[in-house]
DNA sequence: ATAAAGCCTGTAGCTACTACAGAAACAACC
DNA sequence: GGTTGTTTCTGTAGTAGCTACAGGCTTTAT
């Protein structure tokens, strides 16, 4: 096989899609990869169809959207009703989700940058960020 | 038991530290906490050091440190020797790797900030955030 | 004394992968 | 046609940090 007539194995549509082969495997055992055909000794089939998709689900995997998320968003995209409108949803709840883990971490940078301070400031034996979290 | 003798129950240690019950033993089975001593009939006797080492590992969880992480920091806190150093690099680092997050989920919330715009201004029947995911 | 509450153990589930082991299939070359 | 060597196949187990049971005991309060 050569890759002329538009299928691939796993290792390829790996390379032209960047997700790793056993990633890929796991994402068919989640549904979000339709079944490949398969050739006589098992192997799995992929068509273009199924690099497009999977680029698709890497691109919201590093948005941080989940792979049920995903789902969801497939699902929409493969109806066609009121797609634009629900999708449109789906990512501003999402991106509240992303917010908010933002002001967690700023939460946490703010305080140990405070410990990191306190610890520089001082000069006595004892460590003020083990005291800092002790009490 | 009235907890008047400054001793624990499970359930007590839970109330007094915000840390629950069952929390509380996956802390003990990773080596966090130390084994407590037992009731004749097998029920763990808490003291007031493990109320102290709780909360500061519950402290610590909320800053972002992981497990092991705080098992370092405990160590170092144990031990007494060059804490204070050690502890500072410690804490260091973990601030990088928390601004690291930082960047990471600032980065998807412009691109989801930007696809909820062009869906905004759109009025297409096909939704600009699957287009834009899917090429 | 008895009922209700709490606690005991061990195990399985969650997310999103990753990493094997052991076997079979495929591709390439001579 | 044989022989490598790479790839893929399956199923299972591991990762982090909990959480949630089941089924049975202990403790506490009335």
């Amino acid at each position: 096989m050569t890759g002329l007539e538009n299928t691939y194995s796993r290792g390829q549509l790996a390379k032209s899609t960047g997700v790793k082969g056993e990633t890929i495997r796991y994402y068919e055992k989640c549904g979000l990869l339709d079944l490949p055909a398969r050739t006589a000794g098992g192997h799995r089939i992929y068509t273009a169809g199924h690099v497009a998709r999977l680029k698709f689900i890497r691109r919201c995997r590093e948005l941080g959207f989940t792979i049920s998320e995903i789902e969801g968003l497939l699902g929409l995209a493969d109806a066609h009703e009121k797609t634009c409108e629900q999708v449109h949803e789906a990512t501003v709840a999402h991106l509240s989700e992303v917010q908010d883990k933002i002001k967690d971490l700023r939460k946490m940078e703010r305080t140990l940058k405070k410990l990191i301070r306190q610890c520089e400031a001082n000069s006595s034996p004892e460590c003020p960020i083990i005291e800092a979290l002790t009490s």
